[in-house]
DNA sequence: TGTAGCTTTTG
DNA sequence: AAAAGCTAC
């Protein structure tokens, strides 16, 4: 008989496809433990992820309950809480799932070095990602810098079968969260738009791939529909995996070969994620610089005003204004929308997308320490296989192409919802347009735009 | 996964 | 006159 072996939970909190919890659990007695970890090179989540975190971790108490696993969930500097925990539980193994980011492998091969000084078995488990980023190289040995090679290389990878929930311990009494977290306004409006948890996980990946995914490549882009498959926050924290997410989406594949494109379609923008992954793990910080150097030189302007009206959804830009409303409201934002505040940011305005980024970062339930840096990286043009620097959206041309009936601007933004079709893209063009409760757009499209040409051309 | 300005084609 | 095609940014 051995000890008590200790989960180390991160951004992996489910039951099933947990390497680290299932070998915990074969291994014997198990507990986990959460650490909400202060180190200062760690990026401190945002506001919408606590609250998101909040309520999975208590999810996910209650299911580890189910299998004898108590949960403890502390906040401090990962090391020092490790080692509280294990001395109070008597551990004599410490698990965990891999993690890709520099400062956190860096934390994890201390706390590894420390482990094995102190004579307690430790093993890390791949869990996160379809395929590590260390796995994956170019025929020079380089990582990939272009996605299309990377993804036709991913596939070709033996993506992990997912592991089954492990079977039943005693159940225990669940552990109450321990913290001080207090559910404000703010998190009670989100509560509204979401299920949180593994359970709701599957459901939604089931129901997308049983009833959304054969429309998904046409309607993907149209922000009014629910479309996609809403599992970003999902994935973010871990409550369902990627290659659950692959296997499922194969299955049916398999079983509905009139799905089979669509399906491709989709995994190819959840290849995306391991590509942004890949991104994370070679840089030193992909949330502060420039993937590609030359950016590093572009003149950002300081526009404090324009920034706040962007934050708040008053630029006066109709699809703009209810991408940034949609998030404040819901914690997430339409991808195509997401594109069209960000171009509007990093080039109409030239205000640094690092800002943007951070303000995403902190009002964002799916907020993801690789996808979200290197997503305003790829519309910024910095990033790896980024948007060429001449691609700027037009916010009015877009609305009208993928929100031709102004259905989506209308439900974020009632002050133009009484315009005509033809107008609701660009309210500044009614005749009474001073009488709209509606601001006047902060900058000219036109004019912003050439200013934006200008200054990329220049690097 | 773009836009704008121009030319050519089409009805 | 509008749609479609082409090309620089």
């Amino acid at each position: 008989m051995t000890g008590t072996t200790l989960v180390w939970l991160r951004n992996d909190l489910r039951i099933a496809d947990n390497p680290a919890l299932s070998a915990a659990l074969k291994h014997g007695m198990a507990r986990a433990v959460h650490i909400e970890a202060t180190d200062g090179r760690l990026r401190r989540r945002g506001a919408a992820s606590r609250w998101w975190l909040h309520h999975s971790l208590n999810r996910l108490a209650e299911e580890l309950a189910q299998l004898g696993v108590a949960l403890d969930t502390v906040e401090g500097e990962a090391q020092t809480e490790l080692f509280k925990a294990i001395a109070a539980h008597g551990s004599d193994a410490v698990y965990w799932n891999r993690r890709y980011g520099r400062a956190e492998r860096e934390i994890d091969a201390a706390i590894k070095a420390r482990l094995k000084r102190e004579g307690i078995a430790t093993e890390s488990f791949a869990a996160n990602v379809l395929v590590e980023p260390f796995e994956m190289a170019t025929g020079t040995g380089k990582p990939y810098s272009v996605y299309t090679p990377f993804w036709n290389a991913l596939k070709k990878q033996d993506i992990a079968k997912p592991l089954p929930r492990p079977r039943h311990g005693e159940t225990i009494r669940p552990q109450r969260v321990d913290s001080d977290y207090r559910e404000a306004d703010w998190g009670r409006k989100l509560g509204r738009h979401w299920q949180i948890g593994e359970a709701a996980a599957r459901e939604r990946l089931d129901r997308f791939l049983d009833e959304l995914v054969l429309d998904y490549p046409g309607d993907r882009d149209i922000p009014r529909k629910a479309a996609t498959s809403g599992l970003s926050p999902h994935l973010a924290f871990g409550e369902i995996s990627p290659r659950q997410v692959w296997h499922a989406a194969q299955a049916m594949a398999q079983h509905a070969p009139a799905k089979a494109s669509a399906i491709d379609k989709f995994l190819s923008e959840l290849g995306w994620r391991d590509f942004n992954y890949n991104q994370l793990y070679h840089r030193d910080d992909i949330a502060t610089v420039p993937m590609v150097a030359k950016y590093g030189g572009l003149k950002w302007r300081h526009a404090d005003a324009a920034f706040e009206a962007w934050q708040r959804g008053r630029t006066g830009i109709p699809i703009i204004d209810a991408g940034m409303r949609e998030m404040w409201e819901t914690g997430v934002m339409h991808n195509r929308v997401r594109m069209l505040t960000a171009s509007l940011l990093a080039k109409n305005l030239l205000i640094d997308w690092r800002k943007g980024e951070q303000w995403f970062w902190d009002t964002l339930v799916d907020a993801d320490a690789a996808n979200n840096p290197g997503n305003w990286q790829w519309v910024a043009g910095s990033g790896l296989d980024a948007s060429p620097y001449f691609r700027i959206f037009n916010p009015v041309t877009q609305g009208e192409r993928f929100d031709p009936a102004g259905d989506y601007v209308r439900r974020w933004v009632p002050e133009v919802a009484g315009l005509p079709d033809k107008l609701v893209h660009q309210p500044w063009e009614a005749p009474d347009a001073a009488a709209l409760d509606y601001p006047a757009p902060i900058v000219d499209l036109k004019v912003s735009r050439e200013r934006a040409l200008e200054a990329f051309k220049a690097l």
